[in-house]
RNA sequence: GUGCCUAUGGUGUAAUGGUUAGCACUGAGGUUUGUGGAACCUCCAGCACGGGUUCGAAUCCCGUUAGGCACCCCA
Protein backbone atom coordinates (compact mmCIF):
# COMPACT_ATOMS: atom_id res chain seq x y z
CA UNK A 1 0.00 0.00 0.00
CA UNK A 2 1.01 3.73 -0.83
CA UNK A 3 -0.58 6.60 0.64
CA UNK A 4 -3.12 8.30 -2.02
CA UNK A 5 -1.85 11.77 -2.87
CA UNK A 6 -4.61 14.58 -1.87
CA UNK A 7 -6.31 16.20 -3.90
CA UNK A 8 -6.42 19.35 -2.33
CA UNK A 9 -4.28 22.75 -3.28
CA UNK A 10 -1.72 23.16 -0.70
CA UNK A 11 -3.37 25.62 2.23
CA UNK A 12 -3.92 28.73 1.30
CA UNK A 13 -3.74 28.83 -2.16
CA UNK A 14 -6.40 28.62 -5.08
CA UNK A 15 -6.65 26.37 -8.36
CA UNK A 16 -8.66 27.90 -10.76
CA UNK A 17 -10.81 25.84 -12.82
CA UNK A 18 -12.30 27.26 -16.40
CA UNK A 19 -15.36 28.54 -14.33
CA UNK A 20 -12.90 30.16 -12.17
CA UNK A 21 -10.27 31.53 -14.46
CA UNK A 22 -13.15 33.31 -16.29
CA UNK A 23 -13.90 35.06 -13.74
CA UNK A 24 -10.05 36.08 -12.95
CA UNK A 25 -9.71 37.45 -16.48
CA UNK A 26 -12.77 39.51 -16.48
CA UNK A 27 -11.27 41.01 -13.14
CA UNK A 28 -7.87 41.34 -14.53
CA UNK A 29 -9.71 42.54 -17.83
CA UNK A 30 -11.24 45.36 -15.60
CA UNK A 31 -7.74 46.92 -14.14
CA UNK A 32 -6.00 46.37 -17.59
CA UNK A 33 -8.96 48.18 -18.76
CA UNK A 34 -9.14 50.98 -17.00
CA UNK A 35 -5.35 51.87 -16.00
CA UNK A 36 -4.32 51.20 -19.75
CA UNK A 37 -6.90 54.32 -20.27
CA UNK A 38 -4.70 56.40 -17.61
CA UNK A 39 -1.45 55.83 -19.49
CA UNK A 40 -0.34 53.19 -17.32
CA UNK A 41 2.48 50.24 -18.97
CA UNK A 42 2.61 46.76 -17.51
CA UNK A 43 5.48 45.40 -16.02
CA UNK A 44 6.64 42.12 -14.44
CA UNK A 45 8.88 40.66 -12.24
CA UNK A 46 10.03 37.11 -10.81
CA UNK A 47 8.20 35.65 -7.92
CA UNK A 48 11.75 35.13 -6.41
CA UNK A 49 13.58 38.37 -4.69
CA UNK A 50 16.75 38.14 -2.30
CA UNK A 51 15.29 37.99 1.19
CA UNK A 52 17.31 40.98 1.65
CA UNK A 53 15.07 42.83 -0.34
CA UNK A 54 12.63 42.74 2.31
CA UNK A 55 14.98 42.99 5.23
CA UNK A 56 16.06 46.04 4.25
CA UNK A 57 12.51 47.65 4.22
CA UNK A 58 10.85 45.59 7.07
CA UNK A 59 12.37 43.71 10.13
CA UNK A 60 13.78 40.46 10.21
CA UNK A 61 10.84 39.24 12.06
CA UNK A 62 8.24 40.04 8.96
CA UNK A 63 10.77 38.51 6.76
CA UNK A 64 11.13 35.35 9.57
CA UNK A 65 7.48 34.92 10.43
CA UNK A 66 5.66 35.85 7.53
CA UNK A 67 6.73 35.26 4.31
CA UNK A 68 8.04 32.20 2.76
CA UNK A 69 12.16 32.38 2.49
CA UNK A 70 14.34 29.49 2.11
CA UNK A 71 17.99 28.70 1.04
CA UNK A 72 18.78 27.97 -2.68
CA UNK A 73 21.18 25.09 -3.54
CA UNK A 74 24.15 28.39 -3.85
CA UNK A 75 23.19 29.44 0.40
CA UNK A 76 21.07 32.55 -0.91
CA UNK A 77 18.28 33.39 1.16
CA UNK A 78 15.39 33.61 -1.47
CA UNK A 79 12.23 35.06 -0.53
CA UNK A 80 8.23 34.69 -2.26
CA UNK A 81 7.78 37.82 -3.18
CA UNK A 82 5.36 39.29 -0.25
CA UNK A 83 4.39 42.51 -2.24
CA UNK A 84 4.99 44.28 -5.53
CA UNK A 85 6.65 47.71 -4.53
CA UNK A 86 10.14 46.72 -3.60
CA UNK A 87 10.88 44.77 -6.55
CA UNK A 88 9.48 47.84 -8.32
CA UNK A 89 11.83 50.21 -6.34
CA UNK A 90 14.24 47.97 -7.56
CA UNK A 91 13.57 47.81 -11.00
CA UNK A 92 13.49 51.23 -11.53
CA UNK A 93 16.41 52.68 -9.28
CA UNK A 94 18.67 50.37 -11.68
CA UNK A 95 17.47 51.50 -14.69
CA UNK A 96 16.55 55.20 -13.19
CA UNK A 97 18.95 57.13 -15.36
CA UNK A 98 17.18 55.97 -18.84
CA UNK A 99 13.61 55.89 -17.82
CA UNK A 100 11.00 58.59 -18.65
CA UNK A 101 9.47 60.29 -16.09
CA UNK A 102 6.54 60.95 -14.79
CA UNK A 103 6.40 57.43 -15.11
CA UNK A 104 3.29 55.16 -14.92
CA UNK A 105 3.25 51.61 -14.26
CA UNK A 106 1.17 48.80 -13.85
CA UNK A 107 1.55 45.15 -12.66
CA UNK A 108 -0.62 42.07 -11.33
CA UNK A 109 1.44 39.83 -9.52
CA UNK A 110 0.73 36.87 -7.44
CA UNK A 111 2.01 37.62 -3.45
CA UNK A 112 3.05 34.77 -0.75
CA UNK A 113 2.21 35.68 2.62
CA UNK A 114 2.77 33.32 5.18
CA UNK A 115 -0.39 33.44 7.53
CA UNK A 116 -3.69 31.75 9.02
CA UNK A 117 -5.98 31.74 6.10
CA UNK A 118 -9.25 33.22 6.88
CA UNK A 119 -11.73 35.15 5.01
CA UNK A 120 -10.78 37.87 2.31
CA UNK A 121 -6.93 36.46 3.02
CA UNK A 122 -5.18 33.90 1.68
CA UNK A 123 -1.41 32.62 1.22
CA UNK A 124 -1.58 33.40 -2.56
CA UNK A 125 -3.72 36.56 -3.97
CA UNK A 126 -3.16 38.38 -6.92
CA UNK A 127 -2.58 42.42 -6.42
CA UNK A 128 -3.41 44.97 -9.29
CA UNK A 129 -0.44 47.39 -8.46
CA UNK A 130 -0.40 50.72 -10.30
CA UNK A 131 2.10 53.40 -9.15
CA UNK A 132 3.39 56.89 -10.86
CA UNK A 133 6.72 58.21 -10.28
CA UNK A 134 8.27 61.50 -10.57
CA UNK A 135 5.51 64.04 -9.84
CA UNK A 136 5.79 65.71 -6.56
CA UNK A 137 2.44 67.84 -6.61
CA UNK A 138 -0.47 66.02 -5.34
CA UNK A 139 -1.58 65.78 -9.09
CA UNK A 140 -0.33 62.14 -8.49
CA UNK A 141 -2.51 61.34 -5.63
CA UNK A 142 -5.57 62.71 -7.46
CA UNK A 143 -4.73 60.57 -10.54
CA UNK A 144 -3.76 57.70 -8.41
CA UNK A 145 -7.23 57.92 -6.15
CA UNK A 146 -9.24 58.51 -9.61
CA UNK A 147 -8.30 55.23 -11.07
CA UNK A 148 -8.90 53.79 -7.63
CA UNK A 149 -12.51 55.47 -7.42
CA UNK A 150 -12.73 54.31 -11.47
CA UNK A 151 -11.85 50.63 -10.93
CA UNK A 152 -14.66 50.27 -7.52
CA UNK A 153 -17.67 51.82 -9.82
CA UNK A 154 -16.37 49.16 -12.05
CA UNK A 155 -16.72 46.48 -9.61
CA UNK A 156 -20.54 47.70 -9.43
CA UNK A 157 -20.18 49.90 -6.36
CA UNK A 158 -22.25 53.22 -6.39
CA UNK A 159 -20.82 56.56 -4.71
CA UNK A 160 -22.74 56.10 -2.00
CA UNK A 161 -21.26 52.22 -1.32
CA UNK A 162 -18.27 53.59 -0.38
CA UNK A 163 -16.11 56.43 0.46
CA UNK A 164 -12.50 57.53 0.04
CA UNK A 165 -10.79 58.07 2.88
CA UNK A 166 -7.56 60.58 2.87
CA UNK A 167 -4.71 61.63 5.69
CA UNK A 168 -1.32 62.86 5.66
CA UNK A 169 1.53 61.06 7.63
CA UNK A 170 3.24 64.21 8.06
CA UNK A 171 0.17 65.97 9.48
CA UNK A 172 0.02 62.48 12.55
CA UNK A 173 3.91 63.05 12.39
CA UNK A 174 3.09 66.86 13.41
CA UNK A 175 0.49 65.67 15.94
CA UNK A 176 2.06 63.67 17.85
CA UNK A 177 5.77 65.13 17.99
CA UNK A 178 4.95 68.89 17.95
CA UNK A 179 1.37 68.85 19.18
CA UNK A 180 1.68 66.14 22.25
CA UNK A 181 5.77 66.09 22.15
CA UNK A 182 6.30 62.08 22.11
CA UNK A 183 9.38 61.05 20.81
CA UNK A 184 9.48 58.52 18.39
CA UNK A 185 8.92 55.21 20.01
CA UNK A 186 5.73 57.07 21.60
CA UNK A 187 4.58 58.38 18.29
CA UNK A 188 4.61 54.92 16.96
CA UNK A 189 2.57 53.55 19.98
CA UNK A 190 0.14 56.22 19.71
CA UNK A 191 -0.03 55.66 15.99
CA UNK A 192 -0.85 51.89 16.17
CA UNK A 193 -3.76 53.16 19.01
CA UNK A 194 -5.18 54.99 16.73
CA UNK A 195 -4.93 52.43 14.01
CA UNK A 196 -6.84 49.85 16.19
CA UNK A 197 -9.34 52.94 17.97
CA UNK A 198 -12.66 51.27 16.17
CA UNK A 199 -11.16 47.50 17.57
CA UNK A 200 -10.50 48.55 20.64
CA UNK A 201 -13.08 48.69 23.46
CA UNK A 202 -13.13 52.63 24.86
CA UNK A 203 -12.03 51.71 28.19
CA UNK A 204 -9.11 50.20 26.67
CA UNK A 205 -8.47 52.69 24.29
CA UNK A 206 -7.99 55.15 26.85
CA UNK A 207 -6.05 53.02 29.18
CA UNK A 208 -3.13 52.69 26.87
CA UNK A 209 -4.17 56.39 25.38
CA UNK A 210 -3.36 57.89 29.01
CA UNK A 211 -0.33 55.83 29.40
CA UNK A 212 1.32 57.37 26.59
CA UNK A 213 -0.11 60.73 26.19
CA UNK A 214 -0.89 60.94 30.43
CA UNK A 215 -3.20 64.41 30.83
CA UNK A 216 -3.24 65.22 27.41
CA UNK A 217 -5.56 62.57 26.72
CA UNK A 218 -8.23 64.35 26.50
CA UNK A 219 -7.09 66.68 24.61
CA UNK A 220 -6.41 64.08 22.37
CA UNK A 221 -9.49 62.37 22.06
CA UNK A 222 -11.45 65.70 21.54
CA UNK A 223 -9.09 65.82 18.14
CA UNK A 224 -9.23 62.82 17.24
CA UNK A 225 -13.40 62.37 17.60
CA UNK A 226 -13.88 65.54 15.24
CA UNK A 227 -16.56 65.18 13.05
CA UNK A 228 -15.25 66.44 10.32
CA UNK A 229 -11.77 68.20 8.67
CA UNK A 230 -13.05 72.13 9.42
CA UNK A 231 -13.41 70.84 13.12
CA UNK A 232 -10.14 68.99 13.64
CA UNK A 233 -8.20 71.67 11.89
CA UNK A 234 -10.48 74.17 14.74
CA UNK A 235 -8.84 72.34 17.15
CA UNK A 236 -5.32 72.24 16.16
CA UNK A 237 -2.87 75.11 17.51
CA UNK A 238 -2.83 77.75 15.10
CA UNK A 239 0.18 78.48 13.55
CA UNK A 240 1.56 80.91 10.90
CA UNK A 241 1.73 78.85 7.94
CA UNK A 242 -1.16 76.36 7.12
CA UNK A 243 0.14 72.49 7.82
CA UNK A 244 1.65 70.78 4.22
CA UNK A 245 -0.22 67.80 5.35
CA UNK A 246 -3.54 69.97 5.86
CA UNK A 247 -2.98 72.31 2.67
CA UNK A 248 -2.62 68.52 0.70
CA UNK A 249 -5.57 66.91 1.97
CA UNK A 250 -7.74 69.98 1.03
CA UNK A 251 -6.39 69.95 -1.88
CA UNK A 252 -6.69 66.89 -3.06
CA UNK A 253 -10.57 66.83 -1.57
CA UNK A 254 -10.84 69.51 -3.82
CA UNK A 255 -9.10 68.57 -7.03
CA UNK A 256 -11.58 65.24 -6.35
CA UNK A 257 -14.28 67.17 -6.60
CA UNK A 258 -13.57 68.78 -9.34
CA UNK A 259 -13.21 65.44 -11.26
CA UNK A 260 -17.08 64.46 -10.29
CA UNK A 261 -15.87 62.36 -7.06
CA UNK A 262 -17.49 63.62 -4.08
CA UNK A 263 -17.16 60.80 -1.62
CA UNK A 264 -13.84 61.38 -0.24
CA UNK A 265 -13.38 62.62 3.29
CA UNK A 266 -10.69 63.01 5.67
CA UNK A 267 -9.91 60.27 8.25
CA UNK A 268 -7.87 61.20 10.91
CA UNK A 269 -7.57 57.69 12.06
CA UNK A 270 -6.60 56.16 8.60
CA UNK A 271 -2.98 55.35 9.19
CA UNK A 272 -1.45 52.39 7.47
CA UNK A 273 2.15 51.11 7.37
CA UNK A 274 4.05 52.99 9.37
CA UNK A 275 7.58 53.24 7.77
CA UNK A 276 6.10 53.17 4.32
CA UNK A 277 4.49 56.42 3.38
CA UNK A 278 5.93 59.75 3.64
CA UNK A 279 2.77 61.91 2.47
CA UNK A 280 -0.90 61.30 1.68
CA UNK A 281 -2.31 57.80 2.18
CA UNK A 282 -5.41 57.31 1.73
CA UNK A 283 -8.05 53.91 1.65
CA UNK A 284 -11.34 52.90 -0.36
CA UNK A 285 -13.91 51.76 2.25
CA UNK A 286 -16.77 49.84 1.48
CA UNK A 287 -19.81 51.41 3.58
CA UNK A 288 -21.87 48.60 3.33
CA UNK A 289 -22.49 47.15 7.20
CA UNK A 290 -22.44 43.41 6.30
CA UNK A 291 -18.70 43.98 5.26
CA UNK A 292 -17.16 47.37 6.29
CA UNK A 293 -13.72 47.06 5.24
CA UNK A 294 -10.71 48.41 2.90
CA UNK A 295 -11.14 47.48 -0.82
CA UNK A 296 -7.77 49.54 -1.87
CA UNK A 297 -5.07 51.20 -0.34
CA UNK A 298 -2.15 53.33 -1.41
CA UNK A 299 -0.24 56.86 -0.37
CA UNK A 300 3.20 58.25 -1.11
CA UNK A 301 6.37 57.06 -0.82
CA UNK A 302 9.39 59.03 -1.62
CA UNK A 303 11.59 57.43 0.08
CA UNK A 304 11.92 54.18 -0.72
CA UNK A 305 14.41 54.44 -3.55
CA UNK A 306 17.04 55.41 -1.43
CA UNK A 307 17.10 52.14 0.24
CA UNK A 308 19.31 51.17 -3.30
CA UNK A 309 21.30 54.29 -2.63
CA UNK A 310 20.07 56.34 -5.41
CA UNK A 311 18.35 59.86 -5.18
CA UNK A 312 15.06 60.18 -4.09
CA UNK A 313 12.33 59.63 -6.69
CA UNK A 314 8.63 60.44 -5.50
CA UNK A 315 6.35 57.93 -6.04
CA UNK A 316 2.43 57.41 -5.58
CA UNK A 317 0.66 54.21 -5.69
CA UNK A 318 -1.97 51.58 -4.56
CA UNK A 319 -2.58 48.15 -4.56
CA UNK A 320 -5.78 46.06 -4.90
CA UNK A 321 -6.76 42.59 -4.35
CA UNK A 322 -8.58 40.39 -6.32
CA UNK A 323 -10.64 38.27 -3.18
CA UNK A 324 -11.72 41.64 -2.19
CA UNK A 325 -12.76 42.09 -6.02
CA UNK A 326 -14.59 39.44 -6.76
CA UNK A 327 -16.63 39.07 -3.26
CA UNK A 328 -17.67 42.88 -4.02
CA UNK A 329 -18.50 41.48 -7.46
CA UNK A 330 -20.51 39.38 -5.95
CA UNK A 331 -21.93 41.36 -3.68
CA UNK A 332 -22.55 44.47 -6.35
CA UNK A 333 -24.12 42.27 -9.05
CA UNK A 334 -21.93 42.27 -11.35
CA UNK A 335 -20.76 38.80 -11.59
CA UNK A 336 -22.83 36.04 -10.76
CA UNK A 337 -22.27 34.38 -7.78
CA UNK A 338 -20.53 30.94 -7.96
CA UNK A 339 -22.83 27.88 -8.63
CA UNK A 340 -19.93 25.09 -8.76
CA UNK A 341 -19.83 24.10 -12.52
CA UNK A 342 -16.35 23.45 -13.57
CA UNK A 343 -17.00 24.71 -16.96
CA UNK A 344 -16.73 28.21 -18.26
CA UNK A 345 -19.80 30.26 -18.69
CA UNK A 346 -18.82 31.81 -22.45
CA UNK A 347 -17.00 29.23 -24.37
CA UNK A 348 -13.62 30.31 -25.93
CA UNK A 349 -14.67 27.22 -28.71
CA UNK A 350 -16.60 28.50 -31.49
CA UNK A 351 -17.58 24.65 -32.69
CA UNK A 352 -17.93 21.25 -32.40
CA UNK A 353 -17.37 19.20 -34.78
CA UNK A 354 -18.45 15.19 -34.25
CA UNK A 355 -17.70 12.83 -35.97
CA UNK A 356 -20.44 9.41 -36.88
CA UNK A 357 -18.39 7.04 -38.07
CA UNK A 358 -14.51 6.86 -37.41
CA UNK A 359 -14.14 6.51 -41.05
CA UNK A 360 -14.96 10.14 -41.31
CA UNK A 361 -12.60 11.12 -38.93
CA UNK A 362 -10.09 12.57 -41.69
CA UNK A 363 -12.52 14.72 -43.27
CA UNK A 364 -13.36 16.46 -40.14
CA UNK A 365 -9.71 16.90 -39.15
CA UNK A 366 -9.14 18.32 -42.52
CA UNK A 367 -12.40 20.83 -42.10
CA UNK A 368 -11.34 21.81 -38.23
CA UNK A 369 -8.33 22.82 -39.75
CA UNK A 370 -9.48 24.77 -42.99
CA UNK A 371 -12.27 26.75 -40.30
CA UNK A 372 -8.92 27.24 -38.02
CA UNK A 373 -6.70 29.07 -41.13
CA UNK A 374 -10.44 31.07 -41.27
CA UNK A 375 -9.90 32.40 -38.10
CA UNK A 376 -12.49 30.12 -36.44
CA UNK A 377 -12.18 28.29 -32.93
CA UNK A 378 -12.89 24.79 -33.44
CA UNK A 379 -12.72 21.48 -31.57
CA UNK A 380 -12.94 18.16 -32.81
CA UNK A 381 -14.89 15.24 -30.56
CA UNK A 382 -12.53 12.51 -30.77
CA UNK A 383 -14.40 10.43 -28.29
CA UNK A 384 -15.98 8.14 -30.66
CA UNK A 385 -19.45 8.14 -28.65
CA UNK A 386 -22.91 8.16 -30.40
CA UNK A 387 -23.70 11.16 -31.47
CA UNK A 388 -26.19 12.25 -29.35
CA UNK A 389 -23.77 12.23 -26.44
CA UNK A 390 -21.57 14.44 -28.88
CA UNK A 391 -23.79 16.90 -29.16
CA UNK A 392 -25.05 16.62 -25.43
CA UNK A 393 -21.39 16.54 -24.57
CA UNK A 394 -21.04 19.98 -26.59
CA UNK A 395 -23.53 21.61 -25.07
CA UNK A 396 -22.18 21.07 -21.33
CA UNK A 397 -19.28 22.65 -22.59
CA UNK A 398 -21.51 25.72 -23.58
CA UNK A 399 -19.89 25.59 -27.11
CA UNK A 400 -22.51 27.59 -28.87
CA UNK A 401 -22.56 24.97 -32.39
CA UNK A 402 -21.96 21.89 -34.01
CA UNK A 403 -21.04 20.32 -37.41
CA UNK A 404 -21.68 16.76 -37.39
CA UNK A 405 -19.68 14.91 -39.85
CA UNK A 406 -20.41 11.52 -41.48
CA UNK A 407 -21.21 9.42 -44.46
CA UNK A 408 -23.55 12.04 -46.09
CA UNK A 409 -21.25 15.23 -45.32
CA UNK A 410 -18.14 13.49 -46.84
CA UNK A 411 -20.47 12.89 -49.88
CA UNK A 412 -21.58 16.20 -50.38
CA UNK A 413 -19.86 18.60 -48.76
CA UNK A 414 -22.74 20.08 -47.19
CA UNK A 415 -22.60 21.04 -43.67
CA UNK A 416 -25.73 21.10 -41.29
CA UNK A 417 -24.53 23.79 -38.35
CA UNK A 418 -26.78 23.18 -35.37
CA UNK A 419 -27.01 25.70 -33.12
CA UNK A 420 -27.01 24.42 -29.43
CA UNK A 421 -29.44 27.23 -28.22
CA UNK A 422 -32.03 27.49 -30.44
CA UNK A 423 -31.86 23.77 -31.66
CA UNK A 424 -32.67 24.62 -35.21
CA UNK A 425 -30.05 23.30 -38.10
CA UNK A 426 -29.06 24.95 -40.92
CA UNK A 427 -27.68 23.55 -44.29
CA UNK A 428 -24.72 25.31 -45.58
CA UNK A 429 -21.49 24.95 -47.58
CA UNK A 430 -17.78 25.40 -45.81
CA UNK A 431 -17.51 28.88 -47.22
CA UNK A 432 -20.75 30.08 -45.64
CA UNK A 433 -20.26 29.40 -42.22
CA UNK A 434 -18.31 33.01 -41.72
CA UNK A 435 -22.46 33.95 -41.71
CA UNK A 436 -23.41 33.10 -38.94
CA UNK A 437 -20.66 33.56 -36.66
CA UNK A 438 -19.39 36.76 -35.23
C1' G B 1 1.21 30.97 17.87
C1' U B 2 -4.12 31.22 20.57
C1' G B 3 -9.47 30.40 20.72
C1' C B 4 -14.20 28.69 18.58
C1' C B 5 -16.70 25.67 14.90
C1' U B 6 -16.80 21.71 11.32
C1' A B 7 -15.49 16.76 9.08
C1' U B 8 -20.63 10.92 5.66
C1' G B 9 -19.18 8.58 -2.24
C1' G B 10 -16.10 13.40 -6.86
C1' U B 11 -20.14 17.33 -5.23
C1' G B 12 -24.46 18.52 -2.10
C1' U B 13 -26.83 16.03 1.74
C1' A B 14 -29.94 12.01 5.07
C1' A B 15 -29.71 8.53 9.06
C1' U B 16 -34.17 8.68 18.27
C1' G B 17 -26.89 4.67 20.12
C1' G B 18 -29.85 -0.66 16.98
C1' U B 19 -31.26 -3.99 9.59
C1' U B 20 -26.69 -4.48 4.37
C1' A B 21 -25.27 3.89 5.82
C1' G B 22 -30.29 6.36 2.23
C1' C B 23 -31.16 10.25 -1.58
C1' A B 24 -29.92 13.81 -5.52
C1' C B 25 -26.31 15.55 -8.93
C1' U B 26 -21.85 14.21 -11.54
C1' G B 27 -19.13 10.11 -14.01
C1' A B 28 -19.26 5.16 -16.85
C1' G B 29 -22.61 1.94 -19.58
C1' G B 30 -27.45 0.73 -21.65
C1' U B 31 -32.83 1.14 -23.64
C1' U B 32 -31.30 3.78 -29.07
C1' U B 33 -24.13 2.68 -34.06
C1' G B 34 -27.21 10.23 -37.57
C1' U B 35 -28.89 14.57 -33.67
C1' G B 36 -28.26 17.03 -26.98
C1' G B 37 -30.74 19.27 -22.63
C1' A B 38 -36.47 14.35 -21.38
C1' A B 39 -37.59 9.38 -19.31
C1' C B 40 -36.23 4.61 -17.47
C1' C B 41 -32.49 0.80 -16.10
C1' U B 42 -27.45 -0.89 -14.54
C1' C B 43 -22.71 0.20 -12.56
C1' C B 44 -18.39 2.97 -10.03
C1' A B 45 -17.84 5.49 -5.44
C1' G B 46 -18.42 7.28 1.30
C1' C B 47 -18.70 7.39 7.68
C1' A B 48 -10.90 11.96 7.84
C1' C B 49 -7.37 9.04 11.18
C1' G B 50 -6.36 6.64 16.10
C1' G B 51 -8.11 5.36 20.78
C1' G B 52 -12.16 4.95 24.51
C1' U B 53 -17.43 4.19 26.49
C1' U B 54 -21.18 0.35 25.07
C1' C B 55 -24.10 -6.00 24.00
C1' G B 56 -23.96 -2.53 19.84
C1' A B 57 -20.97 3.91 17.54
C1' A B 58 -21.56 7.67 11.40
C1' U B 59 -24.02 9.12 16.06
C1' C B 60 -21.33 9.89 22.81
C1' C B 61 -16.06 11.05 24.91
C1' C B 62 -10.62 11.96 24.19
C1' G B 63 -6.55 12.69 20.97
C1' U B 64 -4.54 13.56 15.95
C1' U B 65 -5.00 15.58 11.16
C1' A B 66 -7.35 18.76 7.75
C1' G B 67 -10.53 22.86 6.69
C1' G B 68 -13.38 27.29 8.02
C1' C B 69 -13.98 31.60 11.21
C1' A B 70 -11.91 35.04 14.69
C1' C B 71 -7.54 36.87 17.36
C1' C B 72 -2.24 38.13 16.53
C1' C B 73 -0.14 40.34 12.32
C1' C B 74 -1.10 42.88 7.91
C1' A B 75 5.45 45.35 5.21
Amino acid sequence: MFNKLSTESYKGVRDFYPADMAIQKKIFGIWRNIVEKYGYEEYGASILEPADLYRAKTGDEIVNEQTYTFTDRGDREVTLRPEMTPSLARMIAGRRRELIYPLRWYSIPNLFRYEQPQRGRLREHWQLNVDIFGVDSINAEIEIINIAYDITRMYGLSDTDFEIRVNDRRLMDYITRDVFGLDEVQAKKLAKLIDKKDKLQPQNFELVGREILGDKFEQFLTLLNSENFEEFTSRLPQTKEEHIGLKNIKAIIAGLEKLGITNVIFDQTLMRGFDYYTGIVFEVYDKNPANRRSIFGGGRYDDLLSLFGNDKISAVGFGAGDVIAKDLMETYGSIPKEDGSIAQKGSSTDIMICIVGIENTSYALDLAQSLRLKGFRIAVDLSGKKVGDQISNAGKRNIPKVICIGDEEVKTGKLRVKDLDGGEEVMMMEEEIQKIIK
